[in-house]
DNA sequence: TTGTAATTTCTGTTTTTACAGAAATAACGA
DNA sequence: TCGTTATTTCTGTAAAAACAGAAATTACAA
């Protein structure tokens, strides 16, 4: 973890930034991106470009490339201060708009990209007689998965959060309700 | 004992491994880790690491730390050939199965350590009288959230791979079952 | 316009990660 | 045991990513 510039904010915020930042890297993004918009999400007034800078002590440059970075993830925006011309930015504060904007990026960037590879595999594989039926099987059983769960995954994100989180805080309970729910409904 | 090995492959499986390798680096392993079970994946027989690394022209030590990291992942299985001391290794097969692994790993990789620094953190803030009650506020709020959501997760990785399916499958049309069946919960 | 502040893009450096090949260790048969 | 083969660990190198600082561009005020 690299160290931030000398300052005077709170042990707890400090620890949250570096955190964040070091967390970053195993999700998809760098540490300065996270680390900036960990100090964002924190921050109780919009910041500009050079504060931001001071305030994690890396590169002007980064911090524009960064910010761009998360504008594209929609976890933070820019918020024009009356009288300043500097671009300033705030964060997504709440925390489930944040986790379905991100899991709407990680679907574009990653889901999406995957089934239309796999698709073109199927396609190919069909179209070649060399081919062991069990690996063309395989790919297409990988196929219907993805993009299955691709379409699974857009519901879920159209889901209005609120209904979402009651979702969530019932957890497995679902099933049974499910069932008793729908009952005859096999299949 | 050198004979070249005729790389014949049917294209959609070369295909298939290059793909699922290069996506690989997107999720959070390596080219080699991800092409290594993209191989196991569509073989129809167990393969053992001179045969990888043959078929893949990687090197054998690379071979090996990546089928380390395929098992401590379990989407990959250590498989006894009798008459043959050399240990061979075939892929988990089922797709359902497979995401469960891979989200079951990422849980413990991602998830827990973040929810664990992220009790320290608050901890830490709450003690603290210097700090901002609103950067507390957004602390306590992103602890409790990934808290829950981690529960969550693990009561969705609890659930039986069909009925799992199944609740997929429906999408966002649990929902309306839920408010049929649970009544409206008002906040 | 022209000057100045703000921002982005470009280029080279540093840091990190992936990887190959060598060396070491372990497993097993004789 | 020893000799052979399979496997892992170690070490240096190559490739990739992150990053800083400079240069270029843009936006705007006068």
């Amino acid at each position: 973890m690299t160290e931030i510039k000398e300052n005077n904010m709170p042990q707890a915020i400090e620890q949250f930034i570096l955190y964040w930042g070091d967390m970053g890297g195993q999700w998809g993004v760098n540490r300065s991106v996270a680390q900036i918009h960990a100090l964002l999400y924190l921050a109780t007034k919009p910041m500009n470009a050079e504060e931001i800078t001071e305030r994690l002590g890396i590169a002007r440059s980064n911090v524009s490339n960064s910010l761009k970075e998360l504008v594209s993830w929609k976890l933070i925006r820019r918020v024009p201060i009356s009288g300043d011309r500097r671009e300033h930015f705030e964060a997504e504060t709440d925390v489930m708009e944040m986790a379905m904007r991100i899991a709407q990026g990680r679907k574009e960037r990653e889901i999406d990209p995957a089934a239309m590879a796999l698709k073109e595999c199927v396609a190919q594989a069909q179209g070649d007689n060399k081919i062991d039926p069990i690996a063309l099987e395989r790919l297409q059983a990988m196929e219907v998965f993805v993009v299955q769960g691709s379409k699974w995954y857009e519901q879920m994100l159209s889901i209005p959060k609120g209904q979402l989180a009651t979702l969530m805080k019932m957890g497995d309970k679902v099933i049974g309700l499910l069932k008793f729910a729908g009952g005859k409904k096999a299949k």
